[in-house]
DNA sequence: TGTAAGAGTAAACGGTGTTCACTCGGATGA
DNA sequence: TCATCCGAGTGAACACCGTTTACTCTTACA
C-alpha cells in the first residue's frame, strides 16, 4: 500500500470538492448550463464564493470537473446496461448500450447539453485540447468500442470491407496518432459513422428539435438504430 | 397599394434596428453565443444600453431576431446552390442542399451554434413555443421538402413502404396538426431521419466532436450522405 | 511551542441585464 | 403659430456575475 490514510484536512478538503460539485450539479439540473455560478453555489453552502478558490481555479475548472463525473456516470450507466444482458450476443448489447445512452440522456437533459451541446466559450477552443473532461469522454467511448471489438472478434467484416479510401484513410490520421493501430480503421469507421447517427438522434429529441414533426421519438429512434445495426453487422 | 411611404422616424428606427443587429452579429462572430451583450453593442454604437429597450423587449428578443434573420440568411446561401443546378434531377439537388447547409455551417460555426445548439436558458422550455424563429425555420426546411416532392412526385414511393406502424403513425400527430396532409407520412418520416442523420454529421463537425479521430470529415459526410440518398430513392 | 500553511472572509473592480426618472427634439394637432 | 405629445436617448441605480487582493483565524506539524 502506497497510499497513508488520508489526514483529516484532506477528508475534509475532499468531501468539500463534493459538496461544491453537488451544488453545481443542483444548479445544472434546476436552471440548465448557464445557471452554474460560483456566487449561486457558495450561497448555497453558507460560503462566500472567493472560498472556493481553494479548490478549483476557475469557474472553467469546475464545469469541466462536473462534466468529468458526469461522463463517469454516464459510462457507469450505461455499462450496467450492458451488463445486465451480459449473455446477449455483442451485437444486441451494443444496441442496449445505445438505448442506455438515449434514456440517460433523456432523464438528464442539462446534464446532456452541458457535456453534447456547443462547447460555449469559443464555440471550437475547447474541444481541441480538452483533455480532462475528455479522458472520460475516452472511457465512455470505450464501452462502446470494446463490445464492438468483442463482436469483431465473431464475426470479422468481409475483406471489401477491410480496404478504404486512401483519402478516408488519412483523414484517420489523428486517432493513429493517439490511439495506434488498435482497431482496425474500418471499425474505427464504422463507430464513427454509427456514434455520429446516434447522437444526431438523442441530440434532436433531447434539445426539443423535433418536437413540430413528432411527440414520440422512440419508434424513430428504433428504427434508425436497426438500421445502424444492421450495418455494423454487415 | 396600401402601404404607404414609411415616414422618416421610420426609416431611422428599422436602420438604427439592423444596425443593433449587425453589432449583435459581430459579437456573435467574434465571440461565440455568450459574447452577445446589450451593453456591448450599445458600446460599439456609441449608445447607452438602456436605449436599445426602445428597439427590443429584452436581450433574449433581441438574439432571438438574430436567429430568424440568421435562418433566411442559411435559407437563402442553400437555395442558392440549389438554383445553380436547376436541371438536375431532384435527388441530386437534395445532395447539393445537404452540401450547402454543411458549407455555411462550418463557415459560420458561432452562427450555428446560436441556431442548433442547446437551448441554453431552460434547456427544454423555449423549443416548445419557438413561433417567432421557427416561422424562418420552417422556411428553411421548406425548401428540402419541395425538391424532396418533386422527387416523389416523379419516383412514387413503392406501396410497402406507404404504410406506415400505427405507433409510429400515431407518434406524427402534432406534424399531422400543424401541417394537415400536405405530405404522406412516410414523406415526413423520411425527412425527419435524412435531417437528424444531417444534423448529426454537421453539428459532430462543427462542434469539433470528431477531432479526436478526423482531420478532414468531408469524405465520412459524403459516404453517410450517399447512403441516405440511396434509402431515399428505394 | 512557534510557525507555516490552509480555509475562509470582506472589500473592491469591472462586467452583465434591467428598471426608472428624466431630458430633449421633432412631429402633430388646434 | 403655438402647445402638446411621443419617441429616442441618458444617467443612476439595483441585483447579479467572476475574479483578485489583503486580511484573519484555525489547524497541523517540526
Amino acid at each position: 500500500m502506497t497510499t497513508t490514510t488520508p489526514s483529516r484536512r484532506d477528508r475534509l478538503r475532499t468531501a468539500t470538492v463534493t459538496e461544491i460539485k453537488q451544488a453545481g450539479r443542483r444548479l445544472l439540473v434546476t436552471g440548465g448550463p448557464a445557471a452554474i455560478s460560483l456566487r449561486a453555489i457558495a450561497r448555497d453552502m453558507g460560503m462566500t464564493a472567493p472560498a472556493i478558490y481553494r479548490y478549483f481555479d476557475s469557474l472553467d475548472a469546475l464545469v469541466r470537473a462536473i462534466v468529468t463525473d458526469l461522463f463517469e456516470e454516464l459510462r457507469i450507466s450505461v455499462e450496467e446496461v450492458a451488463a445486465a444482458h451480459a449473455g446477449a450476443p455483442p451485437l444486441t448489447r451494443v444496441a442496449h448500450l445505445a438505448r442506455g445512452f438515449r434514456r440517460w440522456s433523456l432523464a438528464h437533459p442539462a446534464e446532456f447539453a452541458l457535456m453534447f451541446g456547443s462547447p460555449i466559450p469559443g464555440v471550437t477552443p475547447m474541444a481541441a485540447d480538452c483533455s480532462p473532461a475528455n479522458d472520460a469522454g475516452a472511457r465512455f467511448a470505450e464501452s462502446f468500442f470494446t463490445v464492438l471489438e468483442e463482436h469483431l472478434a465473431q464475426h470479422p467484416l468481409p475483406e471489401a470491407a477491410e480496404s478504404l479510401d486512401p483519402d478516408l484513410r488519412q483523414a484517420f490520421q489523428p486517432y493513429l496518432d493517439t490511439f495506434g493501430d488498435r482497431f482496425p480503421l474500418p471499425v474505427v469507421y464504422l463507430f464513427v459513422a454509427s456514434w455520429t447517427r446516434l447522437y444526431g438522434m438523442v441530440a434532436m429529441e433531447v434539445f426539443g428539435h423535433l418536437q413540430w414533426a413528432m411527440t414520440d421519438i422512440e419508434p424513430l429512434f428504433e428504427r434508425e438504430l436497426h438500421g445502424t445495426l444492421r450495418q455494423l453487422a454487415r
